[in-house]
RNA sequence: GGUCUGGUAGUGUAGCGGUUAGCAUAUCUGCCUGUCACGCAGAAGGUCGCGGGUUCAAAUCCCGUCCGGACCGCCA
């Protein structure tokens, strides 16, 4: 029988109409005189009614939660009080003259039916495809596919093309480990899967696409976190002949609308820009949820010439200024400063125009000017750190995210809170490994980011850390929902590029000299970005993990708990692969 | 690799040295003249994650281990 129609969308307009409908048995409620059998789909709920003398009352009388069946009748407005306002359908009921199982289920581990949600994620994991028959993860699909639409309109109306790339290739510089195939055919030897497309879509642009985007299953082998899958998707996007500037814009321009179509949000035009210099420095973070204020406050001069050592000899000391805290909730701010690299976490209070406990003893001659600097109200908290400047701001700007979730800081601002953070810093010291005395440094972003122009003459010297490049990354409300660069097309830079990396020539060509011919080969200017899709999608959603925005999502531990995966194979398996396991003491 | 936190009927939770291991919900049975998370009565359902220890006595305290979650490292 064909379905005539959705279960939800039935009004009081339909009534008097036939229908065919389809669907799970929600739930059913039992009365002497009838049954009351909610039918449920993707579209929502409707009751039939079922009456004693009904054709259909003895099967009624069978169904239980979770049946699926297939009902014909008639939709009928309901009596006077017994309307109800508590769905959608609660005008009419449907009066069936036929109803079949068309199969029968065993009671579910936990409700679907509408009710509070009481199962642990572990179990709704196990069981995904009953979570997903709840209203509130079908919305989050359907979210989902709505902003893939959107954005697959407005980059095809802008004249991109969507290109599929590999995803059994070799391993590409992002810097995360690959998870790796072996291969039958070339025994001893590995694919890795991509953990972006990122040679790829250059190599489009040189093969002269000139736009390209694609929704891009990546690949990374870390340990997983509530924003972090080991699978995952991203918008990935490359333009040729654009300046950083142009690059931005268009994705200003794309994430306005599908902000405005799919939420009806309006987002700033321009987005706000901070330096990466300038984010660290004023919210410790190079990704600062910008819903909500509370700026780290330079304090170092002040602390130059007091006799608390600690600080003193500190290169960077900034306060953050709070409401009271109790001594337990400082203990908690503490553990989590130097979890994030703070040798400590000191605090004072402001009494008066004076400040009292903690080291507000050593700061007599800084209070007034402590107090006016951050505006610290009566009552309230200094929290402090000093140390190396990116240690110093991060360990802070963690404790102000803190505070944040302490205080529901974020929930009085903008719902949604975009920037873009730019200059990153081309290179970054690897720290601990100065072998012969030498320092090393790797690539912030990747290898092929373009440098900023100005700071090319930079190569070689002492200054390499001052290097800016011209990366840039997309933050909404504190997560980091996007990244991307301008990439070189110059093999000089490049070459230039790889030398500051400790990449000799000849290990570079080992590693990609497909790509080293490729960019010889004429290579115009371009620039692209990836966005992180279900991340974006976390956000815009407000749900407190990623999995809840991916259909199958794995586990902290990277596992599927449903499929079971990953899962041992069978000894004829590897053997065909040329695989052999080793034991647990030879693993390093 | 590390820090923190949790694991008790199908599910969610209470109990935190001596209880017949309580409550809610789901399940089953019966009842109920229109409910809408229907209601009422009854029944069944538990190796208190697992192993060891302390104790006259352990769900409860200790140690180990496994599993879930958050974070650091790692990863854009």
């Amino acid at each position: 029988m064909k379905r005539s129609s959705y279960v939800g969308d039935l009004r009081a307009e339909h009534a008097g109409q036939r229908v065919t409908l389809q669907g799970w048995v929600n739930r059913v409620r039992d009365f002497p005189e009838q049954y009351f059998v909610i039918l449920r789909d993707r579209s929502g709920l409707a009751q039939l009614t079922v009456e004693a003398d009904s054709p259909v009352y003895q099967v009624a009388g069978t169904l239980k939660s979770e049946y699926v069946i297939e009902v014909s009748g008639t939709v009928r407005l309901r009596g006077e009080g017994q309307r109800t306002g508590a769905y959608p359908t609660g005008e009419i009921e449907v009066i069936p003259d036929s109803l079949v199982i068309l199969n029968r289920a065993t009671a579910p581990a936990f409700p679907v039916d509408g009710s509070p949600l009481t199962a642990s994620e572990e179990l709704r994991l196990k069981y995904r495809y009953l979570d997903l028959r709840r209203p509130e993860m079908f919305q989050r699909l359907k979210l989902r596919s709505q902003v893939q639409a959107t954005i697959t309109a407005f980059l095809n109306a802008e004249g991109f093309l969507n290109v599929e790339t590999p995803l059994l290739t070799r391993s590409t510089p992002e810097g995360a480990r690959d998870f790796l195939v072996p291969s039958r055919l070339t025994p001893g030897e590995f694919y890795a899967l991509p953990q972006s497309p990122q040679l790829f879509k250059q190599l489009l642009m040189i093969a002269g696409v000139d736009r390209y985007y694609q929704f891009a299953r990546c690949f990374r082998d870390e340990d997983l976190r509530s924003d972090r899958q080991p699978d995952f998707t991203q918008l990935d996007l490359e333009m040729s002949f654009v300046t950083q500037e142009e690059l931005l814009t268009l994705n200003e321009r794309l994430m306005r609308e599908v902000f405005t179509q799919v939420l009806g949000e309006a987002l700033p035009d321009p987005f706000p820009r901070l330096t990466y210099r300038q984010a660290m420095d004023t919210y410790g973070s190079d990704k600062p949820d910008l819903r909500y204020g509370l700026p780290l406050v330079d304090v170092t001069d002040l602390f130059a010439e007091t006799g608390f050592a600690a600080f003193a000899g500190a290169h960077t000391v900034k306060v953050l200024a709070t409401s009271a805290l109790s001594r337990k909730q400082i203990d908690e701010l503490e553990r989590l400063a130097r979890q994030n690299g703070a040798g400590g976490l000191a605090w004072t209070r402001r009494e008066g125009q004076a400040l009292t406990g903690g080291i507000g003893k050593f700061l007599e001659a800084q209070t007034a000017e402590l107090i006016a600097r951050t505006g610290v109200v009566e009552g309230g908290t200094l929290l402090l750190t000093a140390g190396p400047w990116k240690k110093a701001v991060s360990a802070l700007g963690a404790v102000r995210t803190a505070l944040r979730d302490l205080f529901g800081l974020a929930a009085n601002g903008a719902k949604f809170s975009v920037a873009w953070i730019t200059e990153f810093p081309q290179l970054e010291r690897i720290e601990g490994d100065t072998e012969q005395g030498g320092e090393r440094w790797t690539f912030m972003h990747h290898p092929f980011t373009g440098p900023h122009p100005d700071d090319i003459k930079l190569f070689g010297t002492s200054q390499m850390g001052e290097i800016r490049a011209q990366a840039y990354d997309l933050v909404l409300n504190g997560f980091e929902v996007g990244g991307g660069s301008v990439r070189i097309h110059d093999p000089a830079i490049q070459a230039q590029m790889f030398q500051a990396i400790g990449f000799s020539q000849a290990a570079a060509r080992d590693k990609f000299g497909f790509f080293l011919d490729a960019l010889a080969s004429g290579t115009p200017p371009h620039a692209g970005i990836a966005w992180g899709f279900d991340r974006l999608l976390m956000v815009m959603s407000n749900a407190a993990s990623i999995r809840e925005v991916i259909a199958f999502p794995k586990n902290n531990r990277g596992a599927d708990l449903m499929a079971l995966a990953p899962s041992g194979v069978d000894a004829a398996q590897l053997a065909e692969l040329g695989v052999a396991l080793v034991g647990e003491a030879d693993r390093q």
